[in-house]
DNA sequence: CCATAGGATGTAAACGTTACATTTGCGATC
DNA sequence: GATCGCAAATGTAACGTTTACATCCTATGG
């Protein structure tokens, strides 16, 4: 492959010079410029990026730690993030690390290594750098999403979960629920957490007490939320909705009310939360929370933009939340009869 | 940042010594390395990737480009990716393209500008130079998966649609059913060909002829399998069963006959393609093939780490076809009853 | 006791670019 | 005509590795 002196000499000047035409234009006279691109279009020349990356020591890639793209609302907010990398000129990596503590730290001393020049979390646990700073080296630009804890540092992106479940609770008590039954994420991440308590505050607001008794504990996926909802049915048979933390669960969930031949909404009144797609095509189409996953991730990359521009500037405690906003299709509607046991 | 030299010095030994106690340490006296590797811990030393990889040309990366991640197939088919990539100290960088050839060539450019090593493609498209291959320069490392034409040279992974298709029509035509309608994906993509040809090789193995008038075209999304469900209902209301080329148009389909109060499978059949994880929990839950996505992501990375290993061997022609299976769920039964129009 | 093999280490030349400090050319100003 | 200012272009030293080749030891066999 030609490299930048080849095309140098084929246009007559020196390689700092088509360098310079290459990233600053705007220095070089145009009649030179001209040179330089046809000797680039004659020897088909490519920068080589791993050259210029080692002099300017960086990478322009970002990468974005999940547990696992498999996984609608994962992989919309990756495709957020790299829509705006790809405006930017940066590249995304993707980090898996399947919920490895190990892997994720891996991930982060690819930043010292320069094979990245920040990283964008979506986990629930966080790197151990956050919690112990390097005191010689200097702190790796991250960006955290969604599902960390309000104590740290760290610029970030969310929505108010807290609101938005209590919002969808709310939507029930309107339509006359008294007894309303929850299927939580799994309690050691904070995004669970969060939207469990906002269920509370949401029976608080309609003055219903909290019954321990109807809340079931899920894992966000969709046999998850089939299981909890079995397990609730079995448990307590008087409860006339369910609001679940999140689209494929509540997925599971209407597939364990059909199975067990009770309808929904007419017998049961069931909320989401995330506004899959799939939400929309479901039998009945879900009722649920639209949280902009994309717009999260688009977002986060630009908080990543920012801090890699002001390396200095102390960039934390930037944090940025997002709207979300109820979606009412036809899983819900006000308790009609009593459903058999 | 501490550098290779640096470590050097505090371990009393050359660059070329701590070089080698980290790629190729059975090289290096037992004593020795344990000198270098006390000095990498005390100064926190991280190699610098992008020197090495100037050094020896590369960069460890490999680019997926696919149209978008947005979506379930095509997220795990990246996870299947990622899997073999990190085990074998490789990198995933995610190219998204939203179908655009400049998108997509500029990627395969990366390539000679050394920011990856190769390329795994599930487009539709293919880029320029694998019809115009370079003359000066060597062609770059590429793998195809599933959707392309049977001429070109690349090593490629794929299933076989065209059985898969068939077998579904058969299970449907081994149920009773003798009208059998189809809702196809975009024609110009080759995979859709495939799956329409194989649904009607399916109907040629049943001695049951093509009408083309119960076949319906969409683009492999919820909301156009369900249009295209509508669009058959009105044209022709004396089908028993529709089989779709994917299972999100299924899923779509469902939910228009639903909507139209006709039951599945009592007085019509339904069937998907791909088995993704929401088909396993619809109402009723989806009969489908499965397609081992993350495998085909899985072996399409490894076809690369061939490719890259031996850059002359014409890995060309290299073809892995991985095995599909037929999941019967409720959504399909004899048809038991005529339904009205 | 010497020759020699081969293990362990050192030396220095790439790899291709960009940042920085200079140089050159040329018209304007005094 | 000397001086200045400015734009355009140049020369060169990094950036931090890897690796071919050279060198130095030490042990072994003749």
């Amino acid at each position: 492959m030609a490299n930048i002196k080849d095309i140098a000499r084929v246009a007559g000047v020196s390689v700092a010079t088509v360098s310079r035409a290459l990233s600053t234009p705007s220095l070089v006279r145009p009649a030179t410029i001209e040179r330089i691109e046809a000797a680039i279009a004659d020897l088909n020349y490519e920068p080589n990026h791993l050259a210029a990356g080692l002099r300017r020591q960086r990478s322009d890639n970002v990468i974005v730690a999940v547990p696992s793209i498999f996984n609608p609302f994962t992989s919309a907010f990756v495709e957020g993030i790299e829509n705006v990398a790809r405006a930017n000129k940066m590249r995304v990596l993707l980090g898996i690390t399947e919920g490895d503590i190990d892997t994720l730290n891996k991930y982060v001393s690819m930043i010292a290594g320069k094979q990245a020049d920040g990283m964008i979390l979506l986990e629930k646990t966080l790197p151990d750098i956050v919690r112990n700073p390097p005191t010689k080296s200097k702190m790796p630009p991250l960006v955290a999403a969604c599902e960390y804890p309000p104590d740290i540092t760290l610029p970030r992106v969310r929505t108010d979960d807290h609101e938005a479940s209590a919002l969808v609770v709310g939507h029930l008590a309107e339509l006359g629920h008294t007894r309303i039954a929850a299927i939580t994420g799994p309690l050691d991440q904070f995004m669970s957490k969060d939207r469990l308590s906002g269920y509370k505050l949401g029976l608080l607001r309609a003055r219903i007490e909290v019954d321990e008794a109807i809340i079931a504990t899920g894992d966000f996926s969709l046999q998850s939320g089939y299981d909890a909802m079995l397990r609730l049915l079995d448990a307590d048979p008087q409860f006339t909705a369910v609001t679940c933390a999140n689209d494929e669960m509540a997925l599971g969930a209407l597939s364990a009310l059909q199975q067990r031949g009770i309808s929904v909404p007419d017998e049961m009144s069931v909320t989401g939360f995330d506004d899959l797609r799939f939400g929309a095509f479901s039998s009945p189409p879900l009722t649920t929370v639209h949280i902009p996953t994309v717009e999260i991730g688009e977002a986060a990359m630009r908080l990543m933009l920012d801090s890699l521009l002001q390396p200095d500037q102390v960039s934390a405690s930037r944090e940025v939340i997002l709207p979300h906003r109820l979606i009412v299709r036809q899983s819900t509607a006000a308790p009609k009869k009593r459903r058999k046991a």
